[in-house]
RNA sequence: GGCGUCAUAGCCAAGCGGUAAGGCAAGGGUCUGCAAAACCCUCAUUCCCCGGUUCGAUUCCGGGUGACGCCUCCA
C-alpha cells in the first residue's frame, strides 16, 4: 500500500510543509500544556485532543514519537489563586495536574512519554538564563533578567509583528521604565516577592519568568532542536516567538523546524474567555455529552479551524456515536466466535485505511478523515443487513476484516474504542439520570404491552408505546421481545 | 493602526487548477401489526461581490464587503 507523505501546515512558514524527520523514522514533538490554576476548559481540551490524535496518527504511520506535554506550575495565576484561596502556590497547582490527568484520561488522551513540569526543571532553566546573560543576550536589572529582544535578530520570526509598531500599539502599557532597556524586553527570571514560591540563584532568590520554562523542558527533553512544537493559536505571539528568541539565541541552533497551532473553539461567536465569562469546564461538558461523542464533535472540523461550541452539534455528535456503536454491537454479535474460512473478501476493506492515510497526511484533515469512516460504516451496515453478494461466508470474513479496519482506525482517532454494548448502556444510564426517568414504570409499560400484543390487542400496545414516547422513551421490538431507549435529547446541564 | 485567519446548500463541514466528500435536518421508498434501527432514492448548473490570469477557477492574482483572532493573561 502507498504510504502518502505527511505534510504539515508551518506557521513559520505559511505553508504546508512536508514533514523531514530530524533523525529518520523518530520525531520529537513538544506540546504546551495547561498552566495549572483550575480545570481546563473545553477549549484547551479541544487543542489537546488535536495534538492527541496528530501524535496517535504520526505513530500509526510508523513514527517513533516522543510526546512532551509540560505543566507550568510557577505562575502568576497560580500565585494569584493561591491567593485566593489561602493555599499553598506549589500545592495548588499539585492538586491541579491531579485534575486534568483525571479529565484527561476520561477524554481518552495518551499520556505524553514525558510531562515535565516547571518546579521539577529549575536548574536547567538557571543554567539557560545563566548562557544568556554570558552570551549578552540577555541583562540583569535589580533582581531580575531580562532578555533583550533588540539584540536578537530574528525576533518575531514567528509572528510576523514589528516591534516598533507593537511598541507603539501598547500605548501606556509598557513604558521605558528603569528596570528595561527597551520595553519589548521580557523577564527571564523574576525576584522573589514575599509569599511567592522561589528557588536560589546567581542573581539571588527568584523564579522563571514565563517563556523560560519552555525552552528549558524542550531542550531537556528533546535536545536543543526538535520537528513539531505546537500550541493554541493565541501563544505565537508572545510566548512563542519570546521561546524561538531564547533557545535560539542560547544554543545557536534552530529551535524547531515545524510551528503548529490549533484554532479556537468559539462559544457564541466569541472565543471563551474570563473576562466574557462564557467558560465551560471540561468536566462539566462531559456530565452532559459522552467524552467520545465530545472527541468525535472536536474532530468534525479541521484542527486549525475555529470551531462553534453548541448544544445542537454536541448532541448531533452524540446521536452519530451511537450510529457507531450500534453498528458495531450487530457486526460483534454477528461475527464474533464464527468461522468463515478462508477466501476471497467483497469489495477491499483496506481501501478505507488508504484513504483515510490520504485524508490525515494532508495537515491531518480530521474531518475528511471523518468522511471516510461515512463510507466503512455505510458498507459495514450494508454488507451485514442487505448484502448484495449471496456467499454467507464471503460476506462474514468481510465483516470481519472490515471490524478490524474499524479498530485500527478507532485507535487513532480514539473514538469508539469501547466495548459496543458498553458503551450504549452507560449512555442510557446517563440519559435515565439526565431526564429522571423511573426505569421500573418503563419496564413496567414494557410488560403491560407484551400482555396487550399477545392478546392482540395492538390498539393497547400502541397507546402504551405512545406513553411511553411521551416520557422520551422508546420501545424496540425484535425478535428476542422488547428492549427500549431513550429519544435522544442532551442533557441539560 | 499593524499582523493573521476565514467566507461552500436550512445547519455543520471537506475541497489547494479539471468541472461540488461526508454528516445533521427534510421528503419519498424497502422492512415492521405499529414503531425503532438499517438500507435505497431525492436534496448546491454552483462555492460573499467585482475584475484579472488560464482551454478551464470554488480553487491562483488584484480590489471590495463581511466575520473572527493576535498585538494584555489565555489552548
Amino acid at each position: 500500500m502507498s504510504t502518502p507523505l505527511i505534510r504539515v501546515y508551518n506557521t513559520l512558514q505559511h505553508a504546508k510543509v512536508p514533514l523531514e524527520p530530524i533523525t529518520p523514522g523518530k520525531l520529537g514533538v513538544y506540546v504546551c500544556g495547561p498552566t495549572v490554576y483550575s480545570y481546563v476548559h473545553i477549549g484547551n481540551a479541544r487543542t489537546f485532543t488535536s495534538f492527541d490524535v496528530i501524535v496517535r496518527y504520526l505513530r500509526f504511520r510508523g513514527f517513533e514519537v516522543k510526546y512532551v506535554r509540560n505543566y507550568t506550575d510557577v505562575d502568576d495565576k497560580i500565585i494569584n489563586a493561591a491567593k485566593a484561596s489561602g493555599e499553598d502556590p506549589i500545592a495548588l497547582a499539585a492538586r491541579f495536574v491531579g485534575e486534568f490527568e483525571a479529565d484527561a484520561k476520561a477524554l481518552h488522551l495518551i499520556a505524553p512519554d514525558v510531562s515535565p513540569k516547571v518546579s521539577e526543571t529549575i536548574p536547567e532553566i538557571v543554567a539557560l538564563v545563566k548562557t544568556l546573560v554570558e552570551k549578552g543576550a540577555a541583562y540583569v536589572s535589580g533582581g531580575d533578567v531580562y532578555f533583550e529582544v533588540r539584540k536578537f535578530p530574528g525576533y518575531l520570526k514567528l509572528s510576523g509583528k514589528n516591534l516598533d509598531e507593537l511598541q507603539a500599539g501598547a500605548g501606556e502599557r509598557e513604558q521605558k521604565g528603569e528596570v528595561k532597556r527597551d520595553p519589548g524586553d521580557f523577564a527571564l527570571w523574576k525576584g522573589a516577592k514575599p509569599g511567592e514560591p522561589s528557588w536560589d540563584s546567581p542573581w539571588g532568590k527568584g523564579r522563571p519568568g514565563w517563556h523560560i520554562e519552555c525552552s528549558a523542558m524542550s531542550s531537556k527533553y528533546l535536545g536543543e532542536t526538535f520537528d513539531l512544537h505546537g500550541g493554541g493559536l493565541d501563544l505565537i505571539f508572545p510566548h512563542h516567538d519570546n521561546e524561538i528568541a531564547q533557545s535560539e539565541a542560547a544554543s545557536g541552533k534552530t529551535l524547531c523546524h515545524c510551528w503548529m497551532h490549533g484554532g479556537f473553539l468559539d462559544l457564541d461567536g466569541a472565543k471563551m474567555s474570563k473576562s466574557l465569562g462564557n467558560v465551560v469546564q471540561l468536566r462539566d461538558a462531559m456530565k452532559r455529552v459522552d467524552p467520545e461523542a465530545l472527541r468525535y464533535f472536536f474532530l468534525g472540523t479541521h484542527y486549525r479551524q475555529a470551531l462553534a461550541f453548541n448544544d445542537k452539534m454536541l448532541a448531533d455528535a452524540e446521536t452519530r456515536m451511537e450510529y457507531f456503536y450500534e453498528t458495531l454491537k450487530k457486526i460483534d454479535e454477528r461475527v464474533t466466535g464464527k468461522d468463515f474460512g478462508q477466501g476471497a473478501l467483497h469489495g477491499d476493506p483496506e481501501r478505507f485505511i488508504a484513504q483515510f492515510d490520504e485524508q490525515m497526511s494532508d495537515d491531518f484533515n480530521f474531518s475528511g478523515a471523518l468522511g471516510v469512516l461515512s463510507g466503512l460504516f455505510a458498507e459495514l451496515n450494508q454488507l451485514a443487513d442487505k448484502p448484495p453478494v449471496k456467499d454467507k461466508p464471503m460476506v462474514g470474513r468481510t465483516l470481519v476484516a472490515l471490524r478490524g479496519v474499524v479498530t485500527r482506525l478507532s485507535k487513532v482517532l480514539g473514538v469508539f474504542d469501547d466495548v459496543p454494548a458498553d458503551w450504549l448502556l452507560r449512555r442510557r444510564d446517563r440519559q435515565v439520570v439526565a431526564k429522571g426517568l423511573d426505569v421500573a414504570k418503563i419496564e413496567g409499560l414494557i410488560a403491560d404491552r407484551k400482555a396487550a400484543r399477545e392478546a392482540k390487542n395492538y390498539a393497547e400496545g400502541d397507546r402504551l408505546r405512545a406513553e411511553a414516547k411521551a416520557m422520551g422513551v422508546e420501545f424496540i421490538d425484535s425478535p428476542q421481545g422488547t428492549t427500549w431507549k431513550v429519544i435522544a435529547e442532551l442533557a441539560t446541564a
